[in-house]
DNA sequence: GCAGTGACCTGCA
DNA sequence: TTGCAGGCCACTG
């Protein structure tokens, strides 16, 4: 399961930096997926049991919303390790999301 | 091999 | 401006 499709999208969450995040969309385009951002959120729920673990807290909508915070155990662990790394986070959803978007294409 | 599902995004009313 | 519906591709049973 190495040269998946998950393996692609857990290289992009892995390569947010910290205090920055990215959202599916944004993904799905560094990998050519264009609109199927649906299996970046598919890819994601494989994340917990991804080795090496993914930082699948750094990955949210694009409206910087914590959509998939209820996949995680608990789910405010989610927000917590948002506000760990210094991003601000009101009601699940990223305060300053466009000052801590993260653009994969930027960096690829 | 077929069908269903999924942590989304974009467009139209 | 807000709300609803459709579409996209890959993996599992």
């Amino acid at each position: 399961m190495k040269d998946s499709f998950y393996d692609q999208v857990f290289e992009i969450a892995r390569l947010v930096p910290k205090g920055r995040v990215t959202s599916y969309g944004a993904i799905a385009k560094a990998l050519g997926a264009g609109g199927s951002a649906r299996m970046v959120g598919y890819a994601m729920s494989n994340a917990g049991i991804a080795h090496p673990k993914v930082p699948a807290h750094r990955v949210v909508n694009s409206s910087g919303l914590l959509t998939g915070k209820f996949h995680f155990s608990p789910p405010e662990l989610m927000q917590q390790l948002l506000e760990q790394e210094g991003i601000v986070v009101e009601n699940d959803k990223i305060k300053n999301f466009k000052t801590v978007f993260w653009n994969p294409l930027e960096e690829l």
